[in-house]
DNA sequence: CATGAATGAGTTTTCATTCAT
DNA sequence: AATGAATGAAAACTCATTCAT
């Protein structure tokens, strides 16, 4: 592995565990086994590596929605795949995906407005994405429910539980059931 | 009001706007126009003062909570009380409540284990007051659901929109209907 | 002495006897026998009290030459009377007076343009006052033989011989005669 | 050119533009276009280039005096083609003048002495050679004045205004008629 | 000869906390 | 009770230098 995605990688976990500011860069360039100036050869900041991990995520989230956005199946298959496509790659990326969602807003106030744009970036694709099957005032509650149920997904199988993508695959297809009762 | 008030009445703010790293001793005591030494009679630490503001609004929010255990009302009364007084002790207490359900798990370990320790108490005993309701099983995912949904909502109107109590309580009789569709 | 002041003066001996990058912070607060925190209660970082001799040296040498503006004794009266203040005043501030005629101009890109600004200032006053008994160009090259002539009693007197200040004027009475034999 | 020509000519005009310490060994290998290792393949370290560059301008002065040490023409002849000859050293290698009589002072203490036995080497040359025309003492402080006009003549033709090789000779010939007439 | 990734000691700066008044 | 000057440990970041290729 290259020393950039040693260091990435270190950095994931350790953001992801211990927060932003209790992450130093002594403790990154420790667990990469690298030496403190090489952290500066590929990243301008800490501030900078952590948005790069934020910015990757997200950009592969969008891209994700946005591959729905043509698509003509019926409303609940393309809701299905969509979430199925969309925990996929947050499990791909669990510990980016957990800074992202619960850790980003409570940063500082240059992050909070960062987080705030994405998370609406987000929202607004899912709610463009819907709108052809509901009225644009429940696209909009609905795509905000959605996200806020993600969020909660994260919470439970991600940060506290661990589970498999298995058994998160199989929770969003219970978990649908009832969403749809709910919205149709 | 008191001088411990004071402090206290600053440091809600500063926290809720800039998160807990950035929010410094010296922008508590300028704002609460105290010196810096006073801040240190009323609190033995800033982290102290930060698990005071959360603890006891943990405590309310468990208490508002506790009064529904033997409320004999149909589900659906029960719940619409219960969340209606819920949202007005979040909303009389906006600064905590963000800093509680949005900033806290990401700052650090020992707060991300206090958090996951507060919210689960709080879930619990949510799921043990519908549970007279519904199956055990299905009490613990609706419990879960409500404390996610309260969470988006103290997200979107408290510390994105800043809304009224009324315009709060309105969204919740609207929302109320269709989350009473898809789990009864 | 006041710690602001114990700290300013171990810093002009510092910066006069190693250079403005080879005088570090923790050098000057050992000297000043104050903590390294303290320096930041006083000045907002190294450059800025850097910034704060040279000016303070400047503003005075200014006001100095002022007060001759408006003086109406003979030339060589009023050239060797300016020039006994302004070599008085420069001697009281020794260590700033190298550090403003010998150092400033090689620190850095910023400090040499304050460097160029700030003795051009001086040397554009000092043609205004002989402009009145000399021709303009003749008073610009002679406020500049006399700016290079001070800079070079400096260097000689006061960083490699340390001269006493009888000694300086007595020098200056030497040469001011060999001076006006020159331009008149 | 060779790369250790092209590795010289790079450090001379940055160290002359933004001083030896803000001047970092990477800014001197991107300007030759060389990698950051091959410097070291022709200097020791920072330092040394450093020293290389003054000594080689100081053994140059120093040898373009000594011609005029057994020269027999008349005192004012002798020093114009003196000057003229320095001016000229002066004016070809002008970056690495500026940094030698205007930047070497103040950078630490160990070029602080370089810089006062250097630049006292050539004034005592210079003593000598006028030594023949006028009184020891008198010898002293003339050659102090001329290295005095020619720092400032390098401050304000070539740093500040950066002429040419002709104004420079130009404005020689102009003020050695003020000086010799304050020396005869 | 030349490269450029990696090093780590060294520097400035921050800020929670203390304590004499 | 209240002050605010002083502390010093800890953090981010820099950069001259090395060395395996």
């Amino acid at each position: 592995m290259s020393t950039k995605d040693r260091i990435i990688l270190a950095a994931k976990e350790l953001f992801s565990t211990k927060g932003y500011h209790e992450t130093k860069v002594s403790d990154i360039v420790e667990k990469a086994g690298v030496a403190q100036g090489t952290f500066y050869l590929y990243f301008k900041s800490k501030e900078d590596l952590f948005l790069e991990l934020i910015k990757t995520l997200h950009r592969r989230l969008m891209e994700d929605l946005e591959k729905y956005y043509h698509k003509e199946d019926s409303f609940e298959v393309k809701i299905k795949n969509l979430l199925e496509d969309f925990i996929t790659e947050i499990y791909n990326n669990k510990e980016i995906a957990i800074i992202f969602f619960h850790y980003l807003l409570g940063i500082n106030e240059e992050f909070k407005n960062i987080y705030i744009q994405k998370i609406s970036d987000l929202q607004k694709l899912l709610a463009k994405i819907i709108e052809k099957d509901l009225p644009s005032q429940d696209s909009f509650v609905v795509s905000n429910l959605i996200i806020g149920y993600i969020r909660q997904l994260i919470f439970n199988c991600l940060l506290i539980k661990n589970e498999s993508l298995e058994r998160l695959k199989e929770r969003l297809g219970q978990d649908l059931c009832i969403i749809f009762k709910s919205i149709k």
